[in-house]
DNA sequence: GGAGTAGTACTCGGATACATTGTGTCCGAGTTATCTAGG
DNA sequence: CCTAGATAACTCGGACACAATGTATCCGAGTACTACTCC
């Protein structure tokens, strides 16, 4: 099992733009952790669309925010990423299997798809329990600059 | 984020093989889902490896379970099969941002890598604590001449 | 001086290549069972 | 009839291609700002 890159650029993409109100360019926010830009903005293309963020267009554009940090969970931005499709794929191989029933949906009966299903919605809970602002919280805890720090980069 | 079809494959296969003493050879687990053997020959090797499931060379070989199916978690299975290293890899990109420090591990100090890693954990657990001994009971259960059928499939 | 307008610089957005991983296949090395020949 | 050896069939095991996904890039469409010109 593996996730991409970008989930990692997204989330802290999304924190840094916790602390800044106005819009910020692709190129600003790529910057910051010397990042590629163009692909990070097909990313940030992917969490527009997805009602994350909200794209400006034009001279002093950008990305910002769509709604308050405590109403985005990690699980929203990792799904805006990675897609919704469930990491676990039952392809019903037991229906070509000895007693197989062609008209069983085995991926609700299957009792390996059902533990696997378990398994993944323990890690989605897990995700969907945590939001951007929770973070923020226990960033500024420990580092209580940051924010200032982020501001400063990110708004000339 | 995404796993192979090979995870459904072989937590099928170990709970086919823990009703069945003798070795089975690899044809035969790929016949009873019509599996292409050749791949299916791959992944079981992977389990070999990983001390799982034990090969028997020669005439009349195969593989068979390497211990008791009440030892044998879904997480072993999965792991062999997908590779130790976790689903949420840490670049550590803070290092290149506003105040970070190359010398501090970002990976065990960063909270967005620390809550990922909390999700990862809780899928672990999960898949950990359910074994394929679990599965045959249920199966069982609901399906009492299930193992006979299989069986029957796997062993003239 | 103020307003309208043309130009310009900057932004997103999708269409386009490259790299890595997952998927699938093939043939050779090694082992066991079988058959045969000899005692 | 029993035993030893050669043969043959069957198995795993790793090396070899193909496809899909993730990664990275480029250029065009559109917007806001700016400067200039005219009233």
């Amino acid at each position: 099992m593996r996730l991409g890159q970008a989930v990692e650029w997204m989330l802290h993409t999304c924190l840094n733009l916790s602390w800044v109100d106005e819009p910020v360019s692709t190129a600003r926010l790529a910057d910051i952790y010397r990042l590629p830009s163009a692909y990070l903005n097909k990313q940030l293309q992917a969490l527009a669309r997805e009602k994350i963020l909200v794209s400006v267009p034009g001279a002093r554009g950008g990305f910002r925010l769509a709604r308050d940090p405590a109403e985005i969970s990690l699980l929203d931005v990792v799904v805006a990423v990675e897609g919704k499709a469930e990491a676990f794929r039952c392809a019903q191989i037991l229906r070509n299997g000895p007693g197989g029933d062609p008209d069983v949906d085995y991926s609700s009966y299957c009792v390996v798809s059902q533990s696997m299903r378990r398994a993944e919605l323990a890690w989605r809970r897990e995700l969907a329990g945590r939001t951007i602002a929770d973070i923020a919280a226990d960033v500024v805890r420990r580092n209580p600059d940051a924010p200032e720090l982020v501001r400063d980069a990110l708004t000339n």
